[in-house]
DNA sequence: GAACTAAATGACAGCGCTATCAAAACAGTT
DNA sequence: AACTGTTTTGATAGCGCTGTCATTTAGTTC
């Protein structure tokens, strides 16, 4: 394994030479840094990691944190992520961590951060990234933070999220274009941003159509499979049933669609069912649902390359929120209504 | 953040005694060794990574390698590893490899590697842990390895897997006691071992009772939705079609599924359908899956452990692979035959 | 108690890199 | 040519830890 004297050796510079062509600092003549980039390459020549982040305070490490209840949702954004990662020459690592519902993640976060090895820069997810208490910890860390999904939070880290609110009024629209009326919805967590801002989505598209949103078709939920498969089962035990559900995820319309099916009730003949996500099983079941589809993996993406741009520049100039695009997917869990 | 030295004046002793005890070195008198734990305690004193991987040439980092198309399977199994990382103090990073169809990932691993951060162990999962080249790879770069899933592969790595066999087997018995005769088997991928194993299975429980293997009730398949619906559609438009269809994994039986819904053919009255791997979906789907349930968590979680064991002992003691024990999850897409 | 062995402890170099600061090279002015 | 200012380059000191080897201390024997 080359280092860095070997490459300095046989660019016939000094190893700082090496070191700023490397790190592109400035004050180098270009014909210097073409030498020290031929003999780079012809050394196969790679910096060792541990010995700059030992000098150099920086670890080249992004540590992406993750409930421990991980879901597709999650394993999406790390596969964008960790690409993103590797085009940068940064590690991804994975932390889990395990805290019982409703405390919040701060406390185990803080403990893991008392650690030399600090990473570089922090990947929050959804329900972390709404989490004050867990920004507070980073920031008292002095650790740059990338936040995937509405946060509301501002407080100079980077963020990435899709317009949660817009896309769920298309969805509801969509569903009234259809003919539906009588739509139930499906909430989420609750201290999920994304559930509100969803809902606000599904209020808003009703309203614009003169219709007032019935308390009776509201559920709450709690974003899983079985919560779905509840509230599913509450709407179609109603009087007066909702002809279409629309679901805040996809595993909430999933349960849904079975409690749909346990009954008897054929999808979409008689009953509409969406969802939000567009995760792996969205294709999976049948009828297969139609969605909101998230890029995941740009989101992902997006987000570590934001970071890793800010890393650079010390400045943690706050920024606005990139929003990525999203799409209603029609798939065959919905139809006119008859 | 203290540093050893911290450590070593709080406790009055030398900076070499703290660095023994922290690494379980022997001859240090049990008196030094509470007094230096003490003060570490009291100083909250955690090593620095890179310091340690510069100098002693480990990078306390356990690799993953994985293909770029992930699934529910890995990333079960990726829980279970950072879970049994963080418990040892090591830490997880993953990595993607993008290699075309057919491609062995070798050469990408290869380039990987010739970095100076390498992971003192790497975590290979099903497909890639039967790669020879793979293996070829990591013992030229002296790099332990753990792999997941039969490999058949005997070079001095660690192994955790499940019977494939003996699961399928099982499986299948279960299915020839409802009373079906006429099952079809949905194949994987041919590259992977599981595939011929879970097939072996399959073959030996019909054998068992007298049943020969009718080549027309055997399908190939990718381990995807699509190669099971596809599976699924060929089954059932045959003159005499299965009375069950036994997948091998449960993306494929989900696929054998929706082929069953989409020809109004209900299941499990005039179906029977079973999985292989107990993965998200089989909960998720209508009707949910029987299927065998593998212990992915612990997959993950025994690998990094056997890994992080023979690290220590530098030797390179192959050893049997652990075997974990499956289960067959009976639900309600399998019934007795009509 | 001297002479030895064995165990416990410490001093110090150096892993590969980056930051600091000093030296050298060059350009422009008088 | 001597001076100044600017840019480019290099010598050198650690970052925090572990391995080597020297040193101290305790334990044993005659």
């Amino acid at each position: 394994m080359s280092k860095m004297k070997d490459v300095a050796e046989l660019a016939g510079v000094s190893i700082k030479t090496v070191s700023r062509v490397l790190n592109n600092e400035p004050h180098v003549q270009e014909r210097m840094r073409a030498r020290v980039k031929e003999a780079v390459e012809k050394l196969n020549y790679v910096p060792s990691n541990s010995a700059r982040s030992l000098r150099g305070n920086r670890s080249y490490t992004i540590n992406m944190i993750c409930h421990s209840h991980r879901s597709n949702y999650v394993n999406t954004i790390q596969f964008g992520a960790v690409m993103a990662c590797q085009a940068r020459g940064y590690q991804l690592t994975i932390s889990l961590i395990e805290v019982p519902e409703g405390d919040s993640a701060a406390e185990a976060i803080d403990e893991k951060l008392t650690t030399h090895s600090k990473p570089d820069g922090v990947v929050l997810v959804a329900p972390l990234a709404s989490d004050e208490s867990v920004s507070k910890v980073l920031s008292d860390h002095k650790i740059p933070v990338a936040r995937i999904g509405s946060s509301r939070i501002k407080d100079g880290g980077v963020g990435v999220e899709i317009n949660d609110m817009a896309a769920a009024k298309e969805m509801t629209e969509y569903l009234l274009s259809l003919g539906h009326s009588r739509i139930g919805f499906v909430r989420g967590k609750e201290e999920q941003v994304a559930t509100e801002e969803r809902f606000q989505g599904y209020q808003a598209a009703l309203n614009a159509n003169g219709i007032d949103v019935d308390t009776d078709l509201v559920s709450p939920g709690r974003f899983d499979f079985k919560s779905g498969l509840l509230a599913g089962e509450k709407f179609l035990s109603l009087d007066n049933p909702p002809t279409a559900i629309f679901a805040a995820n996809d595993d909430m319309a999933a349960g849904v669609l079975m409690a749909a099916n346990q009954r008897g009730i054929s999808v979409p003949e008689e009953l509409s069912v969406a969802g939000f996500d567009d995760s792996e099983i969205a294709e999976k079941i049948w009828p297969a649902l139609t969605t909101v589809h998230q890029p995941l993996l740009s989101l992902g993406e997006v987000a570590v390359s934001k970071l890793i741009d800010i890393l650079g520049s010390s400045g943690e100039e706050a920024g606005e929120p990139t929003i990525l695009g999203h799409e209603v997917i029609v798939r065959q869990s919905t139809a006119k209504l008859n």
